[in-house]
DNA sequence: CTGAATCCGCTATGATACTG
DNA sequence: CAGTATCATAGCGGATTCAG
């Protein structure tokens, strides 16, 4: 994911939307597979365990629903709370700035439900179009 | 990019998370780097030529503006248009479906550019909170 | 239970050269 | 100009193993 933003017809010598520009690489992180299902998990439910979100996620592996969310919770949108009990115990919620974020995933994601079939359609004419 | 959508309590065996589900390759796309640069590109300007695009997204190499071009066109979010003049000139701009996207790509990058700075600032905290 | 660490294949991406 | 073809490479992501 990245950012889709203004940029000016006279493109500067820094551009923004390549290298270096710290809200592409939020975009990229919250744009990637896992963390928008991770903030879609948590964003439905208040907390999730690490097992309880492995399993919900269907298919994620263990190093991949660990990276994913310490990266988000680098990014301050979800909070890990550890419970020092036997056996221990992790839960993750969304932060508040977490849950700004919910509106536009959202919004994306209703787009995607409501035109899936347009596209679909779309890609079934390209097909016939072209492979022959 | 991802479904954020409503997940049912009891995950069906069939998840719709993870593969098999449509809507999930379509926001996969669409949440790719290069295809958000190119739709905001093409949201803001009416239409643009290759060379254009190539040059306006700073650093796209030629291979990867093509796939990215081409995956577009395939789910019928932007026009290709061939002008068989020469030298040969092609023109791309969205289409109605790809106009009805840019309502939630841009809420997304709004998002960004109004909490980037406090993004930025958790992972300084968390930073400085880990690596000691 | 939660997760860190490791190995590793595969794919995505990028640089380069070539074509219509 | 607008690509296609080829090759090289980094890093994603999965499987497995180990630890607190």
């Amino acid at each position: 994911m990245a950012t889709v933003g203004e940029v000016s017809e006279s493109t500067p010598s820094w551009d923004p939307y390549t290298r270096g520009c710290p809200s592409r690489d939020v975009l990229d992180q919250i744009g990637s597979k896992w963390a928008v299902l991770v903030m879609g998990e948590l964003g439905r439910h208040g907390a999730r365990r690490f097992t309880q979100l492995r399993q919900q996620l269907g298919g994620i592996s263990e190093k991949m629903l660990t990276q994913t969310l310490r990266t988000l919770e680098r990014d301050g949108l979800i909070l890990r709370t550890v419970y020092p009990e036997a056996p221990i115990r992790v839960e993750y919620e969304l932060t508040p700035l977490g849950q700004t974020l919910r509106g536009p995933l959202k919004a994306l994601t209703e787009w995607s439900t409501q035109h899936i079939e347009e596209v679909v359609d779309a890609r079934k004419k390209y097909d016939e179009r072209t492979e022959k």
